[in-house]
DNA sequence: ACAAAAGTGTTAGAAGTACACCCATGT
DNA sequence: ACATGGGTGTACTTCTAACACTTTTGT
């Protein structure tokens, strides 16, 4: 004897998170509603799941839509689906359920060029000072978060959202703006990363403004290949 | 312009696991299905969502479905929701899809009564040595084992099958079984754990046949409760 | 007496932490 | 010359891994 199944519709909800190293802030994406429920109010980027399209696609597509980037990192977070989610399922008398798969997602702040399609409004807000988001949202930003900091210290996301070649002070910058106040200091985390092995040291030298010229390193693949799934320590 | 949405049908998995620490053996539990499709094969236990049920209520309903159990974990895993993973859809002209949220448990192998319903069979594997499973499966028993191994490094779960005053040993024969040979020492375990401050020293001893009566410990919730988050390593 | 299980100690090396200091460039 | 950002070195502590050893029980 079996009870009623739930009918589902079911949604994916990204929250994109991006690092602007040169004001030390971290952002992530939220779109403005424009109909109802939460009209008004600040989400997350999301979008119904559609006939034939798998679940990491719509994430895909649901951030093409709101920004244009090429280099990102996007993986799967958590799902929420419990009753009462959402506002729509009381529409209908056998309430369909609103059920969320939500992803995660780092894009290169540099060329991150945000999509403005008429009057819906897409916008950069710094985690430490968004508003209080439409219907479950604000759990699933901090879920987010979390997630974040724990990718930054065990597996080498960062290298995504980095431009080819890049600085060790890039890099420092990145993980000091995302981990906070008290991370590690620069000449420690300097020699932490240079030990891994995975940093190739092309002999190019960068000169930006005053200051000894940095050195400019790219993330060796190949040498990082063999540490996969090791317990590596970023910090 | 959109594009038709996909309709669903949300199922959950459960990926339950269960030391058996005399025999030194993890083990993974399975059903063998009655129906179409993969009929006769074996599959984790799962359920379809009901009406006004949670994802994890939908969890524990299956749980609790198939074995009788007081001491568990459980947490959600991941959710595979592509089109083409479950044969029924086929069955539909427009396909409603069938998107399994999958669940990771670990119970008390002493007190988990296996119920068995008729003829549905339902057992225990070791997961070395397991069948290969109907749908994606394999897939998702993969994810959870990789999940389990870190749950014991870096959180406390393991007390939460344990029976509430145990040994070091008892603790110790827990990790290595599901860590695998090349684990910690003895010794070396032993001091980290106590190092911790977590365990608390019962004056009591328990005599197993021969040898030395061993120390019985309980967990220290409230000793735990300020090192929750933090990068805790039980290795 | 001896095996078996529990528990302690030691040691060499690696890794983490907090600094002080040197180097190369622009102004 | 000196401020600025890049880079090196060091002294100290803590962690890790491997292993030898002692203690308390049953037989």
């Amino acid at each position: 004897m079996t009870s009623a199944l739930a009918e589902f519709v079911v949604g994916v909800d990204n929250v994109i998170f991006s690092v602007d190293t040169d004001a030390n802030r971290l952002l992530v994406l939220l779109v403005q509603r424009q109909h109802w429920p939460f009209a008004g109010e600040w989400s997350l980027p999301g979008t119904l799941v559609r006939h034939g399209e798998s679940l990491e696609a719509a994430a895909y597509r649901t951030l093409a839509e709101k920004i244009c980037v090429n280099n990102l990192y996007l993986e799967q977070l958590y799902t929420f689906g419990g009753p009462g989610r959402d506002p729509r399922e009381a529409d209908t008398a056998y309430g369909t359920r609103y059920l969320s798969v939500s992803y995660f997602a780092l894009v290169r702040f540099a060329d991150a060029q945000l999509i403005a399609t008429g009057e819906s409004r897409v916008q950069w807000f710094t985690v430490h000072s968004c508003p209080p988001l439409a219907f479950d949202h604000s759990m699933i930003l901090a879920y987010g978060h979390r997630r974040l900091c724990n990718k930054l210290e065990y597996s080498p996301v960062a290298f995504d959202v980095l431009p080819e070649y890049f600085t060790l002070n890039d890099l420092y910058q990145l993980y000091s703006t995302v981990l906070g106040p008290n991370f590690s200091d620069y000449s420690n985390f300097r020699s932490r990363l240079l030990k891994l092995g995975i940093l190739q040291d092309t002999q190019q030298k960068v000169i930006r403004g005053a200051g000894r010229p940095a050195t400019l390193y790219r993330f060796d693949r190949e040498a990082f290949a063999p540490l996969k799934d090791k317990p590596l320590v970023f910090v």
